[in-house]
DNA sequence: GTGCCGACTTAGCATGACGAGC
DNA sequence: GCTCGTCATGCTAAGTCGGCAC
């Protein structure tokens, strides 16, 4: 918060813990400190100290002021600096201490934000790259945060579920569980597939026949029937979305209260924003893919589950649950996590940590690139090495070489082994079986190197890819891409289908092996350097051609994307195609077609018209008494929606808002249908024109339905958020004037503040990493 | 040497917010 | 001003990896 003083930022109480670890309401240390942040802006690490009186701790923060304003000049282009200000990052001018008009002015513009715009200046304010770093080992000197915010407890619906025909009386515990399983959509990923529906719903009910009881009358899933729950929450969906905008600001109202209680840290003095402050609510799990405990109960956590993270000195925040304390209190600055529990599902830890956009994961991030650089002057060593070894008559050797070929080359995952009755299938390079390669797909015979490799990966996601061995691409300047083909020849020889193609490794020992060229080299960095690569080298491929120059910065973008899109299928970077976008992309192959066909009827028309005649030519009728059927229709759903104050009023008014909605469709599609004609016999000139109007929506409609097909399984979002070196991505919308709101979204913006101020020239290259 | 586990990163899906087009 | 489609964000599952105990 550098710069924060009292006028500019006015944090209130609830941000910050009230309790004091022994359970009084005491808050010394941090009052001292939010009354010395308040007056003065940051607290630094060596700032702080419980010991000294806050006078003395004020006069050591203004010495060290004016000590570091004789030392640094104001950056310019050399380091991270600030953002300009932008349109949505709304924050005042920065004050200058000798100028007191301006910071009048400056104040009060702040005094014009709204809380959580204020709390946004206030982090962006913090430049963490510049601040000292905590001692090694540490990722925190102090830190104080709310703790989580807990679900509401279930509130009962009384609505009953029939068994047999009959209904059930059932305790709200009971009620509960029954009413995640009705909650589940019957056409979705885990009920809508029959493989997946059938461990779902075994799992589900071993766990509810656990919460009935032995003595209760369901025992047999068949004569379940959750249908009047599964109405009642549909109803529930319905009125939610009757709400006037009243109700529904109030509701954002109440959001923000919890955002501002629980969704803040302070961490060595700095505001910090919190991840996942809300605890997960129970219900069921969602695992992925064919996981064999999906559908059984995920548990409510309660308070004494929840361990804490912070510092000594720092007030235990008040738990919010009334009657509960929590678990355990920790002090461990080595720890990233502000708070732990276990679920039960699968008895692993799960983390309360800071957000994205915190300081934490920004210095994650950036050493996690900066090592991916360094890879850039290891790499050809590393390459060298395993092409040696590929020939090895060493088994462990060889199929260590071929497993770093296969990540280096393919950017597989390292691939852990993995328990098939606790977890779903999945497999990376160690884990590969036989029976997911299939030599020869194609069954050429003779010269042919080609591997079909077909497995399920991280969340199930489906690598299906033909490689061939003995293209150019695997084998020029000596890739040994034969010799790989040869060596998954050797290792599937005499193995069952079910048996690991390399059996001599594992990842801990391929992590081992990389370490013996570059310190904290592992399996994965592979995947972040080489999707950065990829990135550079695609985009100064394209800023190289001659035509570069010449295009706008939204076809500069286009050129981006598909760099991103290169980098994204290298990754197998996926997202299945919901029914919705294939509804939606149906839609615009039917438009396609009717624009063609009403393109060729005006060539027609106007074909008869340059013929002299104009009889018979096609017109439309108006439209008027349908658009104003349509138009009545929605009056009168707005006027029962205002008018609605039972729920039964709620969803009727919802009902009749949905059917004017069909009618107002209804009348665009026939609107659509005719839009080619005039209400009169038009003229040739209008004919010329309309004709070139519809060639150029025909056009831009194929160009769009092309992209939207090319990319509906592709997921650019995830190489962007974790494996792009952003400051590649920064560097290329400088020396190309293209806006970086284009490439990156707010959040993005946020995350990669660090990355924010490189040259227009930065290069992903060994160099990086001694920047720091 | 091996297996386990804690701590973190990476990932896709669901949903809500927003803005382009009418 | 409204609608609809797209994009951003939140959620939480599912990976990787290092350290520790045996």
């Amino acid at each position: 918060m550098a710069s924060t003083d009292e006028e500019e930022f006015d944090m209130d109480d609830e941000v910050l813990p009230k309790k004091k670890k022994n359970g009084n309401d005491e808050a010394v240390p941090k009052k001292k400190k939010k009354r010395l942040e308040e007056e003065d802006g940051e607290i630094n690490d060596e700032d702080y100290d419980d010991d000294v009186p806050l006078k003395q701790l004020k006069k050591k923060k203004k010495n060290k002021e004016k000590d570091s304003k004789k030392r640094k000049p104001d950056k310019v282009v050399s380091g991270p600096v600030k953002k300009k200000k932008k349109t949505e990052d709304v924050k005042p001018d920065k004050p200058k201490s000798d100028d007191t008009a301006m910071k009048k002015t400056a104040v009060k513009a702040l005094k014009k934000l709204d809380k959580a715009e204020r709390l946004q200046y206030a982090m962006q304010s913090f430049l963490w790259w510049d601040s000292v770093e905590p001692p090694e080992g540490c990722q925190w000197r102090t830190m104080e945060h709310s703790g989580v915010s807990f679900p509401e407890e279930y509130v009962p619906h009384g609505i009953k579920m029939k068994y047999d025909g009959k209904d059930v009386d059932l305790t709200p515990v009971q009620e509960e569980a029954a009413t995640f399983f009705a909650a589940m959509d019957p056409e979705g990923m885990h009920l809508g597939d029959p493989k997946t529906a059938k461990i779902f719903i075994k799992n589900y009910f071993a766990d509810f026949l656990e919460v009935l009881g032995k003595k209760h009358v369901i025992k047999d899933f068949k004569k379940c029937d959750f249908e009047p729950i599964r109405r009642h929450l549909n109803e529930q969906k319905i009125i939610k979305k009757a709400i006037t905008d009243e109700q529904r600001k109030a509701n954002k109202d109440d959001r923000n209260q919890v955002m501002f209680r629980f969704g803040y840290a302070i961490v060595d003095g700095h505001i910090e924003k919190v991840g996942n402050y809300n605890m997960e609510p129970p219900g069921t799990f969602r695992g992925r893919g064919e996981h064999p405990k999906m559908g059984k109960l995920k548990q409510r956590v309660a308070p004494e589950q929840v361990s804490l993270n912070l510092s000594q000195c720092a007030a235990v925040p008040r738990c919010s649950v009334p009657g509960h304390a929590w678990g355990d209190i920790k002090h461990d600055p080595r720890g990233q996590w502000l708070a732990t529990w276990k679920e039960n599902i699968n008895n692993q830890s799960k983390y309360m940590q800071l957000a994205a956009q915190s300081s934490f994961k920004g210095k994650s991030d950036r050493s996690k690139y900066n090592k991916a650089a360094l890879l850039c002057s290891n790499i050809e060593k590393i390459r060298k090495s395993y092409k040696k070894d590929l020939k090895s008559k060493d088994q462990e050797t060889k199929q260590l070489a071929t497993a770093v070929w296969v990540i280096d080359r393919l950017a597989l995952r390292v691939g852990g082994e993995k328990d098939t009755d606790e977890e779903a299938d999945t497999v990376g390079c160690c884990s590969l079986r036989v029976e997911h390669l299939e030599f020869d797909p194609n069954g050429e015979g003779g010269e042919n190197r080609e591997i079909k490799l077909e497995f399920l990966g991280k969340d199930s996601m489906l690598y299906k890819q033909t490689i061939d061995f003995g293209a150019a691409m695997y084998n020029e300047n000596n890739g040994m891409g034969e010799q790989v083909y040869e060596n998954f020849k050797s290792f599937c020889k005499k193995k069952k289908p079910d048996q690991e193609v390399f059996d001599s490794i594992n990842p801990t020992l391929l992590n081992q092996h990389l370490k013996t060229f570059m310190d904290g080299l592992s399996a994965k960095v592979f995947r972040t350097y080489n999707a950065s690569k990829t990135l550079q080298d695609e985009l100064r491929k394209h800023e190289a051609g001659s035509q570069w120059k010449n295009l706008t910065a939204t076809e500069k973008v286009v050129e981006y994307n598909n760099a991103n899109r290169e980098v994204a299928i290298l990754c197998n970077h996926q997202r299945s195609v919901s029914k919705a976008q294939e509804t939606a992309l149906e839609a615009i192959g039917s438009k396609l077609a009717t624009l063609k066909k009403q393109k060729k009827e005006l060539k027609q028309m106007l074909k008869k018209l340059n013929s002299g005649d104009s009889s018979g030519l096609p017109v439309r009728k108006s439209f008027e008494e349908m658009t104003e059927d349509v138009q009545k229709a929605i009056e009168k759903a707005k006027k029962m929606k205002e008018a609605a104050k039972t729920n039964e009023e709620k969803i009727a008014a919802t009902q009749a808002d949905e059917k004017a909605k069909q009618k107002k469709r209804d009348l665009a599609d026939k609107k659509f249908q005719k839009a080619h004609l005039w209400e009169k016999v038009p003229t040739k000139d209008q004919l010329v024109k309309r004709i070139e109007a519809w060639t150029a929506k025909i056009n831009k409609m194929e160009m769009d339905l092309k992209h939207k097909d090319d990319n509906k399984e592709v997921s650019l979002g995830t190489s962007k958020i974790n494996y792009m070196d952003p400051r590649i991505s920064v560097a290329f919308c400088k020396r190309n004037e293209v806006p970086i709101e284009k490439i990156f979204s707010k959040t993005l913006r946020d995350k990669f503040n660090w990355a924010m101020a490189v040259q227009p020239n930065w290069e992903f290259n060994e160099k990086v990493a001694l920047e720091g």
